[in-house]
DNA sequence: CACTTTTCCCAAAACGTTTTGGAAAAAGGA
DNA sequence: TCCTTTTTCCAAAACGTTTTGGGAAAAGTG
């Protein structure tokens, strides 16, 4: 059913008359033996990292599966409970020879699972970023550039005092956040606050978001405007509440991820949208080329993220 | 690797103890041919029919995946985008002999899929109960016995008038829902009054419920409770702040699932609890026992799901 | 000790493809 | 026509397991 080196236009036709009249399909699992390829994909998610939140993952699965089921590919999935078990999922795909390739999610600064990989020299691509020296592929999204923007952008309404609430340490999206959050200030000539710096926890983003918003209105010079992952806008919400403060209004939002609950929230949330599936789409071709021996330094890509304006980025009042 | 039949204590133990030292691990892919099994079970998901809502899916994934790997098997995941798709991705796992049995979730009260299915006599397990006559294995969560205890709960503390936010229709699970609730009114003596029963699209949860909660409340006799699926709530909330009442206070709330905001949310909501994860880890369970060759029809279970009972749950004011 | 029975081991077949290499057929050239 | 070259086809090998069956070795029996 492969390529027909030399069997003529004729045979050919027959044979796949044939084929079709009789609901031939080739098994899959023959030609993986034979080509000693899986022609499988490997994923696992945390739910613990809480990734799940609404449409941002679901859109980039979407692009990935997309493309791996174009390729002929299958995309397996584990479901760990920790970051123990994350790890020990990736060795029964990767040792247990399931994939041939792995994507991963949710980066750290030092991940153990890059370094595993590396080292067997198995075919992966980032969804992220990490630090390590040795080249690798990764598809990221401008974490930094976006929230400078965001920052300038508040900054040229006239705050002056916006905080961050930033995702938890450990992470590495988190740390381009922050650097675009200070060089978004320094842009704007605003003086950099380690006060108005807190960080929110995966496992219990609402509480721990919760409780870093009103610990940063306990300032004597408070905020007037917030910049953060949509992760956390409900513990932000809640905040502001108790707090008698008008989110938008007392204090501008701008939140990274476009989630269903900025859209419909009254007033609706100002936010930095990435494009996840096209990205997740990008993980797939990127990956496949790995596989077929292409090397990884050649794909690191950087996607912009767009910033869309609603109602909760006025001026300060 | 396989079951010893006849091969002395001694020989197995060199032999084990020769492969750990050469870290020999089966190929998979080579057993699966022999054996002619995939090892594989599919899933598909539809992210449009917004099944991601938070921590009840994630939980059932979890339960599946968890068993699915102790088994030695792998879950492979179709993401579709609609109805036709969703139907296509299982037909590539089905016919393209990717896999040995399929999981159905949000099912529908005909389903295409479960028709699909039982003619070609394919192993699957439903994750829910459809409208067929044929037997079939299922696990599903006794929607009709928790709307029931919500509804008689609201009742007895002396609620009269109790709304039903519904699920769309065309899913069986509202079905289960309305005749609980149906059933709790009479067992309460309630009268039903179709002017309390509105439903949500799942293309939109927030907006549409948020549109319906408006519309409840424009009855001469507006209701004092309103049970619906906690994907709904966002909507529900939106509605009643700008009718100005106070949920839990004005209007006592009771949600099927317990995702994040219900615990967030102040006052917390009260909600049935389904036990997701348990049902994904029998789902699994039957499902290899159907694909070892047992009669479907003898795996029929319907689990019991707990109520919490927190903040918004008062007698009526 | 000779024969039967039991226990163990290993070689060979099978799973359904793709790839390979050689033979047969067709075409071309003298 | 005969030989060479090209085209086409098909049989056989290989992928890495599990299963099978035959035979050697060990154990049991008279």
């Amino acid at each position: 059913m492969a390529d027909y080196p030399d069997v003529s236009a004729k045979t050919r036709a027959r044979v796949k008359q044939m084929a079709i009249q009789h609901g031939y399909q080739p098994n899959p699992v023959a030609r993986r033996l034979q080509k000693g390829k899986t022609e499988t994909i490997g994923i696992v998610i945390t739910p613990e990292q809480n990734y799940f939140s609404d449409t941002f993952f679901i859109d980039l699965l979407s692009g990935i599966s997309n493309q791996i089921t174009r390729a002929g590919y299958e995309l397996i999935l584990g479901v760990a409970s920790d970051e123990e078990h994350e790890m020990q999922s990736m060795r029964r795909m990767v040792e247990g020879k399931r994939v041939d390739g792995m994507i991963l999610t949710m980066i750290r600064e030092q991940d153990t699972r890059v370094c595993y990989l590396l080292d067997r020299d198995f075919p992966f691509v980032l969804y992220g970023r990490t630090r390590e020296t040795r080249p690798y592929a990764f598809v990221d999204m401008d974490g930094k550039q976006a929230f400078e923007k965001a920052c300038t952008y508040l900054a040229g309404l006239g705050h002056r005092r916006i905080a961050l609430l930033n995702g938890e340490p450990g992470f590495m999206f988190p740390v381009g956040c922050r650097e675009g959050y200070e060089s978004g200030l320094f842009l704007s000539g605003l003086e950099l606050d380690p006060d108005l710096i807190r960080e929110w926890k995966h496992k219990d983003p609402s509480q721990s978001s919760y409780r870093w918003t009103l610990e940063l209105f306990k300032n004597d010079n408070p905020p007037t405007a917030i910049l953060f992952q949509t992760e956390a806008v409900n513990g932000i919400f809640k905040g502001l509440d108790e707090l008698d403060l008008q989110p938008g209004k007392d204090v501008a939002l701008i939140g990274y991820d476009d989630l269903e609950i900025a859209r419909i929230h009254r007033p609706s949330l100002s936010v930095l949208r990435p494009q996840a599936r096209e990205a997740g789409q990008r993980v797939v071709n990127i990956l496949l080329e790995v596989i077929k021996g292409e090397d990884p330094g050649k794909f690191q890509e950087i996607h912009q993220v767009e910033m869309v304006i609603r109602e909760t980025s006025l001026p300060p009042s």
